[in-house]
DNA sequence: TAGCAGTTTCGTACAAAGTACGATACGGTC
DNA sequence: GACCGTATCGTACTTTGTACGAAACTGCTA
């Protein structure tokens, strides 16, 4: 699946829109701008039309909102309820966490959108069949798919959160962050940054192996 | 001319505007309505002031949102670093839980706000201290902290996603779904929703305690 | 009491955004 | 060409955030 921004001034395309044309470059506006940046005009101009063509291929902008976050499940890798099942859902949630970091805004709309689409919908049942397959109850399956996503997902939103990112991006901004509060009103935290995050050229990321063999692991002891 | 009612059942204050006033107001606008009522207008009726008036307060409405989510987690009960880490911990996450489910919109606005308040960083501090009361090193507090709230946050997440909510509510939802899509797309989350979801009055609240408990039992294996 | 200097509130007005409504252009079929 | 469903667009109205400056209010001093 490949999608462009235009960069510059040209619109993007100039062909027929479609239901899938106008998703993309929602997608891709939002990814450029923030979904602030997404607005009914910004995609008209990026696909080359005007405003009011848009409505002939989607209801309205919710109906937008839902199509990208369904185009955003789309993105992530599938697990095969065949294979060995603990490596399976590690491919999965690393893919969910990267197309979430492509997607910033995705985890924002994810709370307010309550109406699944396709491929959603096909995600879960695929997490679902893995977990089936690796021979969990139809209750610890419900028990582990909770656990397993909402790790997945709360580290994203958490990762999106984040001011910084990647290792020595956390220093500026946690001195701009010191600079505001009276010293000392946080002692554990300028612990936990002084003698640690700084020290190490510590890199948040990687933290989300950490839990996730945790989980996994104290998963796995249940099955036995 | 205006006069102080007894009533109170309209506009709900008539005193001095103030910061606080601002933001309480605009945390009961969004539990009410959802964020997307918020809007300075309505703001300013609910405080019985005119619009322009709520700016002499806050810088705008950016201000604001980062502002009510400051309050939220002001509401969050905080772990003492003193007792028992693990029902500590416990604690707060259940009153995190709690807190966002009362504030679903709270959620989605994290993910775009990067400027914390005073609230979240006393926060933050005294979960990391209760961590490393408990012992825990640097390093392992930086791991259980991560992963300790993504599992609390991205269960609420999925939680304000959710179209239902408690038990008995599951079916109806679950079945307007089901019959917007081609019968057997989805046959492991039918698996599910037949065999378990509906069956057993399922509440998927129940859930957090499952995965909470599991986390935190492997990171007491981790301490030893 | 009158006057004055902050402090707080508000009236007016404009730009940006979502979208209802109906007109227009297009593309194929008879 | 006449006709018809599909796709695009022009106009205009509503809702929102907020800039700008005036008005009202408060407490203080002369």
């Amino acid at each position: 699946m490949e999608r462009s921004v235009s960069t510059g001034d040209t619109p993007r395309g100039r062909q027929r829109l479609s239901r899938e044309r106008v998703l993309d470059a929602a997608v891709g506006i939002a990814d450029a701008g923030g979904i602030g940046a997404l607005t009914i005009r910004s995609l008209a101009q990026e696909l080359g039309a005007k405003p009011m063509s848009v409505y002939y291929h989607v209801a309205g902008k919710e109906a937008i909102l839902d199509g990208i976050v369904d185009v955003v499940f789309s993105e992530i890798d599938l697990p095969s309820p065949g294979g060995d099942w603990r490596s399976e859902l590690r491919r999965r949630a690393a893919s969910a966490r990267q197309v979430l970091r492509r997607h910033r805004w995705a985890i924002g709309l994810m709370e307010s959108r309550t109406t699944p689409g396709p491929a959603t919908l096909r995600h879960h049942d695929a997490v679902i069949a893995t977990l089936r397959a690796a021979g969990f109850s139809l209750e610890m399956t419900a028990h582990a798919y909770a656990l397993i996503d909402s790790y997945t997902y709360g580290f994203a939103l958490q990762e999106a959160g984040l001011p910084f990112e990647g290792p020595d991006t956390v220093a500026p901004v946690a001195d701009s962050i010191m600079e505001q509060f009276p010293a000392g009103d946080y002692p554990h935290l300028v612990e936990m940054a002084t003698g640690y995050y700084f020290k190490t050229s510590y890199d948040f990321a990687d933290e989300f192996d950490f839990g996730l063999n945790l989980i996994l692991d104290a998963l796995s002891n249940s099955l036995s």
